[in-house]
DNA sequence: CCTGAAATTTACTCTGA
DNA sequence: TCAGAGTAAATTTCAGG
């Protein structure tokens, strides 16, 4: 049991991060392996924890979501205790896409999409503002947003 | 052909929204419909551009990516050609996982995840601001990132 | 660790309601 | 538009090199 991975499997976990839905038998071609060979490598990749889940992507303004925004969000307190609330409680909100947890000005930055302004006011205000160790929130607006994975 | 979606529909695209991997029969069992009315949901979704692809999540650290950081990028032109430039150079930079083209004080905000800080010196330096329209920089680590995938 | 083929499960198609 | 049954195709398993 090799810890490292071989070219097949970074080609394997590169033609998954571009497209989750690929089959087996498309992946067995691509990298010019038998398909039980690609099944096996998949699931050893998966079971050691190197693929973790599949999410798909949808249109969001067709959905109806036609503001998308980056919430920047500072913090009156940084305690442990505080930082796991805050991320229990912006995973539940509805809109919130992505969360990160930032080492710098601000705490955390929120990839937000919501149907309008109004619903925009009403995650800020409502949702996030009455969090009472929220410091400040700055809100820019996404243009375009593209996922490029290009990382192996 | 209706426009709207009905609540299976978007049961459907949440499902997938967070685990693309499902098959067929997984959610025709979970919405209580036959797996060949789920079969003709998915592919009208898909033809009808609500469903847009699927991406597979990997473990970056234990692929050796150690360090994961925002990019907040100001250029000095904010012109069409410029912009298209930007988004098709950023695009191929190795690193890259997502692009956010901003309306705000950045114009442009990268999600790049690096080996370790010579990388990402290389990166900044020999990547980024060689690209002559490129004003200023400003690099902040991510401590924690979540896909939350909330909007439906 | 890979291959190739068998066994099983799933996707896909179509008919009728 | 949905459900059910049949066909095609894929996944999954396994013995052998």
């Amino acid at each position: 049991m090799r810890n490292e991975l071989d070219s097949k499997d970074i080609q394997i976990l590169s033609l998954l991060l571009n497209n989750a839905r690929l089959s087996n038998k498309e992946i067995a071609a691509k990298i010019e392996i038998a398909q039980s060979s690609t099944h096996d490598r998949i699931k050893k990749l998966t079971q050691k924890g190197y693929l973790k889940g599949a999410f798909a992507q949808i249109d969001q303004k067709k959905l109806g979501l036609n503001i998308e925004v980056i919430l920047a969000i500072k913090l009156n307190k940084q305690h442990r205790a505080i930082i796991a609330d805050f991320i229990e409680k912006a995973s539940q909100l509805p809109g919130v896409i992505q969360l990160f947890h930032m080492a710098g000005n601000s705490d955390f930055i929120l990839h937000v999409a919501v149907k309008d302004s109004d619903e925009l006011r009403g995650f800020i205000l409502d949702r996030l503002s009455t969090l009472d160790y929220i410091q400040s929130t700055e809100t820019t607006m996404v243009l375009h947003n593209e996922r490029v994975n290009n990382i192996l």
